[in-house]
DNA sequence: GTAAATAATATTGTAAACAAAATTGTTAGA
DNA sequence: TCTAACAATTTTGTTTACAATATTATTTAC
């Protein structure tokens, strides 16, 4: 699965309704603790139950679900520590990729950066999804020009984590600052200043990261976050 | 899987099966581009075929064989620049664990960290799996004091990489430089210098990989490496 | 003899049948 | 009414049989 090219159509089912319960989760149709039962789930997408099986096994490898033996498979919850530890880590990865791509950016990606910058800008504040996308692109940009894909690929299953429902309704406040942060950045960068581009993203993540937990914490219901 | 206490018994004949084969291609076994058919290895470790389909399922999540669809499995073939960004992220994640553990390391971690170092002082040169194991304690120490579960859980998925016989065979004539290095981590560790610990072993880790790539391209066959 | 076409075989992929375990429901006894 | 034992049902786990595809061998036409 990881270096395939060519897909049976039974694996092109499976990362199918791997992509969609994956969305169900993060946008919270699939609440933490919601049982996922094999046959039930294999009735509503018109698929085998070993395509179900498949997909809940790669889910239960991103920690999204968990399964355990003659039990079955459940959403899985979220620890305030899993939290912390994810952003700690993603702070570490884009921000070392920060410094590998300044060499490689080229002008037309600072460009890039630059317009994202603006897009930002203009959004209106209650539009977290808008927000979110324009956040990530604006990562995604930097992060792919590191020149180490499987850096790029562990940024990428880590960073999935920044889509789950709690974290994006969090955002809106922070939005102005996020921006001015981007605009640092987006300096570092366009000087090739690797090293500053990457202090400045670590703070940027874990900042970020900060006032999350503490919205978290004072925000969602006990038993929620386990 | 991620979060499995219980096992049944068809997953522990997978785990088996899955760490024999890891074993067998990591130290040199069975060679890159030889075919895994299921049904030779199924009778070989007298397990149903389906076992041998899961192991193998998984030795591909970890890039150690390669699936096509209708044609099977083969052990991977290793790339240079699959080596060189491998030692990269490895020597991000543990400067930073050991950034981390510097706060939470106790005068009992040092002690065993300079009992490690001694040990390694007393291995034979030519002893190449002897002196394997001690820097792998030497680091493990370390890397379990970092306070961070997935950070731990990232190294142990990509150190794992450093077992392969290519690269356990080109060690020897280093041994006495990383010996030096790792008293250099053990004083910066020891005076709680975070920031030190983590220059050292990057720099540690960067500069062995050096080392391998140069002894690799003089000393390996042409396709051995794609 | 060579190459294309076709058959035979080997190998992997998938679904469906069956087995094992957990869960729920029911009954009987106190 | 409560509990313990047991039966019924649900759900997951595993094997097995078969289908799909690729590979190799064989035949046939030129």
């Amino acid at each position: 699965m990881a270096t395939a090219t060519k897909k049976t159509t039974f694996q092109a089912e499976v990362d199918k309704v791997t992509r969609k319960l994956r969305v169900d989760i993060y946008s919270g149709i699939r609440l933490p603790r919601e049982r996922l039962v094999e046959q039930d789930l294999a009735k509503l997408f018109n698929v085998s139950r070993m395509v179900i099986r498949q997909a809940l096994s790669q889910l239960d490898a991103d920690s999204l679900v968990t399964i355990e033996p003659y039990k079955g498979a459940a959403v899985a919850e979220i620890s305030l520590k899993r939290i912390r530890e994810s952003y700690q880590i993603i702070s570490l990865l884009e921000g070392y990729a920060a410094y590998l791509a300044a060499e490689h950016l080229t002008p037309k990606d600072i460009k890039t950066l630059k317009d994202l910058i603006k897009e930002q800008q203009a959004v209106n504040v209650s539009d977290v999804q808008a927000w979110q996308n324009l956040n990530k692109k604006f990562h995604r940009v930097i992060n792919l020009k590191c020149g180490n894909s499987r850096l790029i690929e562990l940024i990428r299953q880590n960073v999935q984590f920044t889509s789950y429902w709690f974290i994006v309704l969090s955002a809106p406040g922070r939005i102005p600052e996020n921006i001015k942060e981007h605009i640092k950045i987006a300096e570092a960068l366009e000087g090739k200043d690797g090293v500053e581009a990457r202090k400045v993203i670590e703070r940027h993540i874990i900042t970020a990261a900060g006032y999350l937990l503490e919205h978290l914490r004072n925000n969602l219901p006990m038993g929620m976050l386990n």
